[in-house]
DNA sequence: CGAAATTGTTAGATTAGTCTAACTGTTAGA
DNA sequence: TCTAACAGTTAGACTAATCTAACAATTTCG
């Protein structure tokens, strides 16, 4: 029952950003540069490489100075909670008529701070509207 | 058109809670004291301190040193709108499920980053349940 | 192969928000 | 009234996250 905790309370918002963001290009391109993480974080890329010296010291990610970055099993066990925390925000923030751009930065804040449970029912409250 | 901005986007989440701690406050005593400030918000005195003075600087609220806190009409301004806010958020966290504490601590936590066009659809939304 | 360009890292500064410890102003009551 | 207790402030330290400037490693290609 206790596999390293995915139960991302203990990361900041920023730390979390990196991780999702290391994902995606993970996904897309097969691997994530410091330099693209910088950019898709808009952020400079010193700010990616201490991200990534934190991230390693807790072991959300392998990382080594110079080489590419790979997250950990825990690590992609974060950043895929954080896709579907996204994926429910977006649902339902567009299904009450929010625009696609607001929505996506919404929905971006919202993951990192919501409880759980609140995304537990508002799970259940989207899959009760779609069967209607 | 353009009093001074309630438009708190340039407000951090710290700061924001004090105006509205400084505002429940005024409402349920008649006076909002430091000490009373950092008992409800968990921090310390001069962190209040701190922040008042911050506020008084940008005229969100009046300060000075040994004397109590006064919302100024902007302070205020900004108070009413996170309560606002917050009612519709926990509306619609209850209405969805989520128990009273999750649903307090979740729209208090939201209330400071959602784009204000996605609190008017989810009033909206509200709205329209309503009435069915 | 090696130098130029690119990419990444380190060092050091900055800002916001917090804390503790020490100090100061205020006030209530003997 | 004056002082002890209380409330509030200041000073200084710390953490997280960011930046710029300078430096180092890597890669590409002439």
């Amino acid at each position: 029952m206790s596999s390293p905790s995915t139960d991302s309370a203990d990361l900041s918002k920023a730390l979390e950003m990196y991780i999702k963001v290391a994902y995606e290009l993970e996904e897309e391109r097969g691997i994530a540069t410091v330099s693209d993480m910088a950019e898709k974080l808009g952020v400079k890329a010193p700010s990616v490489t201490a991200a990534l010296q934190k991230l390693d010291s807790i072991g959300m990610v392998r990382y080594r100075r110079y080489q590419n970055v790979k997250l950990t099993r825990v690590g992609k066990a974060v950043a895929k909670k954080l896709h579907n925390r996204n994926k429910t925000l977006m649902d339902f923030l567009l299904m009450i008529g929010v625009d696609e751009e607001t929505a996506a930065i919404d929905a971006c804040e919202i993951e990192h701070i919501v409880h759980p449970k609140t995304i537990e029912k508002l799970s259940e409250f989207l899959k009760k509207k779609s069967k209607k």
